[in-house]
DNA sequence: AATATTCAGTTAAACGATTACGTGAATTTC
DNA sequence: GAAATTCACGTAATCGTTTAACTGAATATT
């Protein structure tokens, strides 16, 4: 393969003029950039991405690490954050690097050793921990990181997260004017903060209605589609609840699951609410309300913010960037 | 930021002895290799993978391309492939990085030239052309490439496939034995090899049977939710089938949707067949039947032979795998 | 006891780009 | 027309590792 050297002894010129050449770097006349070009293109030239990274100092690459559980092969919300930064990442001509977590804070903090290595540029993680005191000297790398999605208890970086609080809010209080009281709630494992928003929106829109809270009405399991349906299950059969909302997509699922199989009418005996809007919310009987999240534009901010710190060495002035939600009502309530 | 060379000094040692202390690559002093040690925690030092790529000539990167279209946040099949690949080129030690194309051939071809400058050590594919000519001069890296999902025309390197012909001939034979005769099909544009080879599975089925195929039941459109649903419509409304084969995910669900809105009855009035197997295909009224791939283990096939490729430098003997799909039968038939 | 081998390291040349500094010719200034 | 400036490019150090070649001391071989 072709160096940069042969490109220049072709073109009877230094390196250092094709590397301008190349980079637009410096003036260079019209006639010795010919010669560059043709002797690139006879050669087949390539320049070696890692030695340019290893000189300038600069990788062009973004870290993105995310807590996806393997087992739950539905877990859409971080594969359409993956998406999405990865389409505005190339955009701006750099490229993703891809991790995740699994939702492990051994294996994520493992990771972002990994990257804490001049491997990447910058990093946004939507991060598993709920205090940042549990990532120590975790963050020792010298490149920006944006956080995403959640925010751990301490942390005062730059973050990007969706108002979650007040969509809940907002659903939880639809459902209560409906009429419904004894509404039931699923969440992941409380402690991410998400799911501490959440809750605190449903708890704040049943105060706000003067019902008293009943904790046994809320339920905290593993955020995967069969916990979704056992939860929904126990709030139907034990506590007779006539309404549930569920924080998260696949938990959804999982809840709609037992309605369906358990013979239930919705949301005649049973309304519910799920999160996320995805395709499939339009195709269940009936088609599902949900509080949406703006993922792709969780993505853009955060990537903007990432590329700011980069390019513009900007240390001051931390973003906290709170999205607004989207409750899109549907049948099943 | 500590460097090796600053290791070697407060540990008084040569750098070379620390390289070969960090990689183990020569016999090394217990009494020195504590000294290493020290020294490295004592400056918090992280090598730099940047400069090791350079000089060692492999990055323990391994890019991945896949044709994920943006408007459709719900492609969710490439998005497991992905999270799939991750998790087990991670066990591998490797890392990933990931570039879509966007089911576009020019934006493809730019990614693959982006990762011919030596950033990457090997690349899995799914590719967006029908002809392996397409790609002209386009993979002249020298890494190896392993396709995955799709088969371009004149290609005979590595490829990981699933058997959507099988699954779909499968699919289509127990729609016949139950007697649906006018059987509609729908699938994303023809050309790339997994439509074509559903389709050829159709028409197997229908031959098997003795049925002439019908050009008005093979329904090709853009493969999203919204090309699905009027397909549908197209088919039901216009050319009165009674059971319809639906040959992605995405695309399935629009055509329930359909299916729901009109207040057709499935399996009753209309059965329907999808492709690929989530959560949510679970929760539909009825519950669909599937022909279902096996996305995790495509991936793991594919970063095996790609390992295999990279690290014993075998170049001969292309690997050719078909892995069996997997018929599901539900309530929706 | 002379030689060969092993041991445990060191020295310094790569890897392939970028870039600070230098340079000789052409042009401008006065 | 000498000095100063501009033009267009070259030289070589540098980024932070790995690794081939070398070395001096200790041990083994005959």
């Amino acid at each position: 393969m072709a160096r940069i050297k042969d490109v220049a002894k072709a073109a009877n010129v230094s390196t250092a003029t094709v590397s301008h050449v190349i980079n637009g770097t410096r003036y260079v006349s019209e006639s010795t950039k010919v010669k560059v070009y043709q002797a690139m293109k006879q050669l087949d030239y390539k320049p070696n991405l890692v030695a340019k990274s290893l000189r300038s100092r600069k990788s062009m690459i973004i870290g993105l690490i995310v807590p996806m559980v393997y087992t739950d092969t539905s877990n859409f919300f971080f594969m359409s954050i993956a998406n999405g930064i990865e389409t505005i990442v190339k955009k701006k001509g750099y490229n993703l690097i891809l991790g995740n977590s699994h939702e492990d804070l051994k294996t994520e903090i493992d990771q972002i050793k990994l990257f804490n290595t001049q491997l990447i540029d910058g990093l946004i993680i939507a991060p598993t921990a709920s205090k940042y005191s549990e990532y120590e000297d975790a963050f020792t790398g010298d490149y920006p990181v944006v956080f995403i999605d959640r925010k751990p208890e301490g942390y005062n970086g730059d973050i990007v997260m969706s108002d979650g609080y007040l969509g809940t809010f907002e659903a939880v209080s639809t459902l209560l004017e409906k009429g419904y009281q004894k509404i039931g709630f699923i969440t992941g494992h409380l402690g991410i903060s998400t799911s501490n928003d959440r809750l605190t929106g449903y708890m704040k829109a049943l105060d706000e209605y003067g019902i008293q809270v009943d904790q046994s009405l809320i339920k905290e399991g593993s955020p995967g589609f069969s916990e979704g349906y056992k939860l929904a299950e126990e709030l139907v059969n034990e506590e007779g609840v006539t309404a549930i909302f569920v924080s998260n997509n696949v938990m959804t699922m999982g809840a709609l699951k037992f309605l369906n199989e358990s013979n239930i009418l919705i949301p005649g005996d049973i309304a519910i609410i799920g999160f996320d809007d995805y395709d499939w919310m339009k195709i269940t009987t009936p088609p599902l309300s949900v509080v949406e999240q703006p993922s792709y534009e969780m993505g853009e901010k955060a990537v903007n913010i990432l590329l700011k710190r980069i390019e513009e060495g900007e240390k001051k002035g931390k973003e906290n960037i709170l999205l607004p939600t989207n409750f899109i009502s549907r049948e099943s309530i």
